[in-house]
DNA sequence: CATATTTAAGAGTATTAATTCTTAATTAAC
DNA sequence: GTTAATTAAGAATTAATACTCTTAAATATG
């Protein structure tokens, strides 16, 4: 049960990583993160880029440069990495392929998996990375290995 | 949000075909099905063999030879289709992919995924075909374009 | 038994997702 | 200005999924 893409996955544990390492420096570097979480280096890069372009990181290049949110962790949600990562389109699907499955003209399973997205959605609009970081933080649940 | 893999989707919109047509004959063949829905024949066939092979469909050879449901429509449940086609281990998921994951080292998110992944299972295992081609023929829903 | 119809089996190809690699650009520190 | 550290960009490769094709086997009918 594949719902969310390698990068998304990705993304969202290295994010996690920043929020529950209180770094020193204004910037954590992309190679810290990957020895960190065990990641291949160039294809996080390539994820952050995207978080980047999108609003969501900073990034600054050089020495002692390296990733940062652009806004507080409370005010980053869930839902805004996996958009940004898996496509504004990611809630629009039938969960058995029916072509053309809608209101109009409604696959066979379309209300109860309606009602399973609108679950998954309601959670990632409502978790923001701080939320997740402090139950790291708490050691109510594990980052890592 | 891919969920089913094209494999399962085709697989279930193809037996909600059968048990939505109640035939003539015993056996329903592949062609017809293919035709009906505009799937690839062979595709189609390797999947319906993987389901003959699991013991949820009967196959036939010949002329008005095919494939039939080998127990009554009320009798297969989604859940034997998609564990079949899917896998035992379709629901052992972590929804961030978080090396470990489970009821010991749990994700952040593990608990929120752990109760959805039930709703998922749980519907998957009280609907039935026949209470889906029930639907299509009441056309609540429709099965085509 | 010859032919037509149908599934079985699995090799082969194409498409997409995941990952790696190469080169360039930016910046800090000496 | 040279060097080292870092991200940017995207090409290239690999792996997984989706799909197509070929050949064989089974069976009904004349």
């Amino acid at each position: 049960m594949k719902v969310l893409s390698q990068t998304s996955k990705y993304g969202i544990r290295a994010l996690l990583y920043i929020v529950s390492n209180p770094s020193t420096g204004e910037y954590v570097s992309i190679g810290e993160i990957t020895k960190e979480l065990n990641l291949s280096f160039h294809f996080l890069t390539k994820i952050f880029r995207e978080l980047t372009n999108k609003g969501i990181l900073y990034s600054y290049r050089g020495p002692s440069g390296g990733i940062a949110l652009a806004k507080p962790s409370d005010q980053i949600m869930l839902i805004d990495i996996v958009l940004a990562l898996e496509g504004e389109d990611y809630f629009d699907n039938c969960l058995l392929g029916f072509p053309g499955c809608g209101v109009e003209k409604p696959c066979p399973v379309h209300n109860f998996w309606k009602g399973i997205k609108e679950d998954i959605k309601s959670h990632l609009c409502n978790t923001s990375l701080a939320q997740l970081g402090e139950k790291i933080l708490a050691e109510e649940v594990r980052l890592f290995d």
